[in-house]
DNA sequence: GTGCTAATGCGAACTCATTTGCAATAGAAT
DNA sequence: ATTCTATTGCAAATGAGTTCGCATTAGCAC
């Protein structure tokens, strides 16, 4: 239950796996899935495996290179860790997430009577703009 | 992909456990995991069955008493139809669930050109009254 | 009360994302 | 080139949440 405190581990060898991950999420400029991360990475190291994959997400992300992105009801996309606060959107027809450099602000004071607010997530749900007029 | 589109069949019997389930979930007044539903009910009903929790939270929705509340990066909870528009606050140190009858508005013009808004989920995290001392 | 069958309780089974064991491969320091 | 071991690919294993098969129970119409 207790968040595992990740200190910034440095990663030890550089392989064409890990460098063909870093640079497919890197490029993506929005938060990947495991399975989009594969997919992309595979055009540069063919033979990849989703294990692999899962590995280096985790390993990145503890040398502090990429953050996770949860959504309501679907499996965590993980994009780089430059993005400051923003928030995201997900197109109702490909899944995709976008990233949204915007946030209504001060939300606090929509908690009730007695509750404090740490952080918030906001997830817009529509039609991206490939997606637009399919 | 496509989500189910469900219509409101008619429930066959009344049973106590089906009674307990709802009672539970409208006595809440806040969104309610499977397993926070069969704990609740299993005062009313005590051999009730997760199963039997599981069986009824579909048929609620089937029947449209019920809806669904997803979570970033959390599993689903149940809550009673009637409140309209709103959204959800969660505990980080309970983890339990509760309704935000607030809304920013208008995020529709937060999103990137070209995309178009259809709805919105916002989760703000924190402290609920109950654990804001501990 | 009787009969029909929806609903239940139980445990096993399933789903799906993620993790792990292990033998083989390949960085990188020497 | 050699050595050491981090990293990989594969397949099998995990885990949490949810569903299902089946025998039994219990609404409800008659």
């Amino acid at each position: 239950m207790q968040p595992a405190i990740l200190p910034a581990v440095p990663i030890e060898r550089s392989t064409r796996q890990r460098a063909a991950i870093r640079d497919a999420i890197d490029a993506a400029g929005r938060p990947l899935s495991p399975q989009e991360v594969l997919a992309s990475a595979q055009s540069a190291v063919p033979g990849l495996s989703l294990a692999t994959v899962y590995r280096n997400l985790k390993l990145l992300q503890s040398s502090e290179e990429i953050s996770v992105v949860t959504l309501p009801g679907d499996s965590p996309r993980y994009e780089s860790v430059r993005h400051g606060h923003h928030h995201h959107f997900q197109c109702l027809h490909c899944s995709r997430v976008f990233d949204v450099h915007a946030c209504p602000g001060n939300l606090a004071k929509l908690a009730p009577e007695g509750f404090t607010v740490d952080h918030h997530e906001l997830t817009l749900y529509g039609r991206c703009a490939a997606c637009a007029g399919l």
